[in-house]
Formats: C-alpha cells, structure tokens, sequence
DNA sequence: GGAAAACTGTCAACTGGTTTACAATTGCTT
DNA sequence: AAGCAATTGTAAACCAGTTGACAGTTTTCC
C-alpha cells in the first residue's frame, strides 16, 4: 500500500490532523523508493522533508571522520523521522540509509511547518512523541553508563524486536534482520566482542543465530534474563 | 533576580509567548528555594510542572536498583527542566535534584499547556529547542559509540565549560563544580578511571585540578586536542 | 553453476579500565 | 581548633573487550 493519504493516516505523528490536512499533505507529499544500502539523505544536507516509512526499513547513523559507522536507531514501517523537521535552516545532523528496500513519503519541510501552523491542535501530539523519544534517547545514555555489555546487548535486542513486532502483542519468536556487526555498530562494540555475548544468550536459548538475523526466542524470558544481571 | 516574569522572560523555551501570556503565567507560578543536594522531584512523582531554574544548578539523574548514579546532565540558570510536561499522564522519567542552592520558578504542566494552545505561535519555538535536546542526546549516543574515553571526558568537560558560560563569549579559563566522582557517573567509569584522563590532560596544561572543581584553562586547546585523539 | 562478496566463527595476545585497598588532603561542623 | 566526612591520589592484580589474523559459511550476482 504506498497510496500516500493512507501511510500518512497511519503515522502516529500526525494523528491530531483532521482528514482534509492529511489529504493536502498528501498532494503536496512525494514518494520515494530505496533499493537496499541506498542512502536516503547524507549528513549535512540543506533539505527538511518529513519522511514516513511506507515499507522497509530505514536506518540512521552517523559515520566518522575514520569511516566508523555508528547505527544510531533502525526505523521500521509507520514510523516518522527526518532530523531538520522542527529546525528550519539546519541541515540534516544525521545520514538516513535504506536498511533494506524501502518506499518513503516526503512532505516538503516547510509546508508541514506550515499545516501545524493552520492545524495547531496538532502540537500536542507531536510534542509528545518528540519527548518520548527524547527520553528513550536519554535512557539509552542512562544504560550505557550504568549496565554492562551483556545487558546493554540484551535490552537493544528488545528495542529491535518491539520495533520489528510494530504494535502487534508479544507472543512468539521475533526475527530481527540485522549483522552481528551492525550491533557491534549500534553498541560501539566490535563484531568479535557481541559475538561472545550472542552466543552465550543463545546457549541459554533465549535467541537463535542466523546468517544475518537474529531471532529473539521468547522476548519475556529475555528480559527476565536481563533483570538479573548486572 | 527572583522575579518569576523576569526569569520566564529569559527563557528561550518562552521566547515565543508575547509578554502577557508571561506576566499570566508568573501569577500561576511558584518560586520554590533548595539547598544543595535537596531533591527537587524523584522519578515516578505525577506531577508535570515546567521548572525553570532562576538561580543555582540542577542535576538530573536517574538512580538504579543497586544504588549506582547516572548523572544525566546537569543544567544551569535560565534553563528549564521537567519531563512530563509535555506528555500528560506519564510521572517524572528521571529525578532531579538542586546540585547546588537553587532557585526555582515552577509553572503547572496543565497550565502551560493550556498556555500553549492559547498561543499557538509559541509552538515551533519549543519544537526547534526539543529537537535539539534530542540531537545533543543522539550525538552523546554516538560518541559513546565512536570514541574512546580521553575524547569522551574532553567533550563532556567542554560541554559543562560551554554550559558554565552560559551564552558569553569563550574566553578564559572556565571552572566547573563537579567532583571527579560525578564525572565519572556521567560518564559510566569509575572515579579512578576518570583521574587517570584528567591527570593526563593537566600535565598538558589543558585544565587545573582542585577539590571539586575542574578547570578549563582554554577551552579552543582543549578542543583543538580532542580532535587529534581517537 | 560458479566466482566473488559478505557474513560468521574462533583464537591468542594485548590493553585500557575496573577492582580493591589504603593514605593524604580539603572543607565543613561543632 | 579539633574532629569528622567527603574528596582525592595512587598502585597492583585482574579481566572484559579489543586487535589482528584466518578459515568456514551463506548469499548474491554474473
């Protein structure tokens, strides 16, 4: 389903919009397709579209002066990003990546500025989720300085398998389809050092390794695991 | 200067409220005094107020279950803190404390928020400001990802210097009020760890240490240094 | 179908930060 | 002014994770 009006129906950002907004935003919004490790918008660029996920996958990072890549967040289907939305005149602070195939819908940065203008009942939704994810922001730092890499391994494989379940209820096995070395890039670890920790969670049989997959076995029982240590 | 329409005038999250909606808000706010170390709120507490800190430094941290401190960040006069305000029903995420005497305007989450609404042209002000929190959170997050630890305490040491300043121009020396303990809670290190860097970076005449007190003797050099390392 | 590329598993040496322990200093309190 | 609590300095043993190196596996793409 890539009819524009539906994916931006379904995107919590912007469920305080009335019907006519959203319709508008679709006429003026372009769709996008990304084959797989095709970049979406590199750091630094002058744009501030609003990018909702159609379909696929989409992942931010940053890379480094010494070409280390850090993975800052994967976003799945339904979901909202675009650094520069709420800042007119900064440039993107991240880079966006297609994770794997993937097909955006793109409203042009200054006309949503100007739709929450006419539509103000709308900030409080969009105030809201630019907190929460400011708090799961700051949590995340919250882990790194307390929990050790066993946990902090553990809780990001949640955080992907919630992701990847979308809002459908915990229940059986969730796969995740990610490297052992796009974790390493998302931990700051090496590929070698979350190898050690992968393999010890699945002699516990809480997960299951594949070629570029990780499956999450019983996502409760993961983190009960967790709970107890560290 | 106590004065709660001053304060709220000078807070850029505010900027965009035309001065009767401030003088309006002064008259619901309540200015609060703390001594050091007096918590302000602890996590889990329902309230929502929007605090703005007129006088003194505010520490927001978040404590685990074995008693370990995470120094989230600490914030100086004329920024506001408050983690529910936006996202009605949800308690405190994190606890708040006064790091040293402060001084607070406190302004009721239901009341701001109806102030928001009421002037709907303050909106992309405290948008484009939560989108930066976000980012400087992110950009922690990939540093903790991509650098080792001399460049990791050198940022954040410049990062407290810059918040010490306040808006003025960078110049001498800058002294922030941390003991190398809170350092090293912000950081997810342990104290001796910590001393090691520092000493380091005091051999090279980059800062002054003192009891509970670190020293930035120019900040540009220190920068300068932390570009070549990692 | 076969070669190249990407990903994975594994191991030994190394190393930076932790742990543990104790002494010295500073600043606040009475 | 003495006494006590908090902060800091230091050093050795330890250890988790990195580095570097290589072989095996799975996938992709001609």
């Amino acid at each position: 389903m890539t009819d524009a009006y539906t994916v931006l129906r379904h995107c919590p950002l912007l469920a305080g919009f009335p019907d006519v907004a959203l319709h508008e935003a679709a006429r003026h919004a372009r769709v996008r397709s990304f084959q797989a490790n095709q970049p979406i918008y590199e750091k630094g660029e002058p744009q501030s579209n609003l990018c909702v996920i159609a379909e696929g996958l989409v992942r931010i990072s940053s890379v480094n002066a010494q070409g280390q890549e850090a993975v800052l967040i994967i976003f799945d289907r339904g979901t909202w990003f675009g650094d520069a939305v709420f800042s007119p005149g900064t440039g993107r602070v991240y880079g966006a990546t297609a994770h794997e195939a993937a097909v955006l819908v793109e409203v042009p940065g200054p006309f949503f500025r100007d739709l929450l203008q006419r539509y103000p009942q709308s900030y409080p939704v969009v105030l809201d989720l630019i907190s929460q994810r400011l708090w799961s922001a700051i949590s995340m730092i919250e882990e790194d300085a307390l929990r050790g890499t066993q946990a902090r391994i553990g809780q990001r494989l949640l955080f992907l398998s919630q992701m990847q379940r979308g809002g459908k209820p915990e229940g059986g096995p969730v796969t995740v389809r990610l490297t052992r070395e796009h974790i390493a890039n998302m931990m700051g670890m090496t590929r070698q050092g979350v190898h050690r920790t992968l393999k010890a969670f699945e002699a516990q049989g809480l997960i299951t390794l594949g070629y570029g997959r990780i499956t999450v076995e019983d996502e409760a029982a993961l983190r009960e695991h967790l709970a107890t240590l560290n």
